[in-house]
DNA sequence: GTCGCTGCAAAGTCTTTGCAGAGAG
DNA sequence: CTCTCTGCAAAGACTTTGCAGCGAC
């Protein structure tokens, strides 16, 4: 029973696809795809950090400077991509939000309290309990984020 | 194994105690012992809610109006007992951070997506997990957090 | 007394909103 | 053409900071 394995190792998910169901996602709430929007996903695609707002902005600006994208875009997408589920936002200490795309596997963060930098895993064993724990509480789980903070090898090499 | 239970009952720590703690914080780093403080600290202690800086800063208006405690006050002694260590605090989605004491036991949360309610829990087996995982990626594990996200028994009877 | 603390108000951050022109469908 | 989007700048929400008087030790 703890050993069942959900087979989550679709891990390239193609970014083609990934801009059809964005598509979709406009075209069933009457919404328009545009450019502003299609450059926020894919830089979202193609960067493997976890993406503040503001960095989002950053990357944006330097790869497509003739679009001029403004902040408030950032923010209005990003909401947008949440709601939808399409991205996920992870919120630490002082550090504001960030955010990732969603349609990635699901995993988990182990975040170095030293340099910031994340790591993804995951846990079967993990992932069993929190369903046990959800019903044995009577909640109807829809959703868990969980995160470790540690000093990651590097940052322990580097103190020492 | 997996089944080793660190036995963490102790879930009545003495106001005292945790006060004589703040106080040798205090002492130790030559600061002063306040009434806010220590009504920060009491109403910290007789809530069982998580309280975000402005409805512990409500609390203490409603209980002792008298102090006029300036909202300052309350952000610049959450900040200092967050960095001893002696609360916690989670931030979730737009809500802010919301503050606990962390001298209760150590426990993770459920959080109701409708209500916004939390329910605290611990899971040996998951605390065991996340141990082994933080080492087997070369982690120097210091502390983690784990939210359930779903719909609390109230709220499922509520929706239908 | 000394030196840290407090409340207040002002200054910062980060995020959201209003608006008029631009652009997707 | 219509109606949503966008950038900009202004407004908001939340948090931090500077300061002068207050209070713990």
């Amino acid at each position: 029973m703890t050993n069942v394995t959900t087979n989550f190792n679709d891990r390239t998910i193609e970014y083609e696809q990934l801009l059809n169901d964005f598509k979709n996602l406009l075209k069933k709430n009457n919404l328009k795809f545009t450019i502003q929007r299609e450059v926020i996903l894919e830089t979202l695609y193609n960067s493997d950090e976890h993406l503040t707002p503001e960095s989002l902005h950053r990357l944006i600006q330097e790869k497509f400077p003739e679009l001029k994208t403004g902040i408030a875009t950032i923010y209005r997408t990003l909401a947008l991509l949440e709601e939808s589920n399409m991205v996920t936002s992870l919120s630490f200490g002082a550090q504001g939000k960030k955010y990732e795309l969603g349609a990635k596997e699901h995993h988990d963060h182990m975040i170095c309290t030293e340099c910031g930098n994340i790591t993804e895993f995951v846990d079967e064993e993990i992932e069993e309990r929190q369903h046990s724990i959800a019903e044995a509480l009577g909640f109807e789980m829809s959703d868990h984020s969980m995160q470790i903070y540690g000093i990651c090898a590097k940052c322990q090499k580097t103190t020492k």
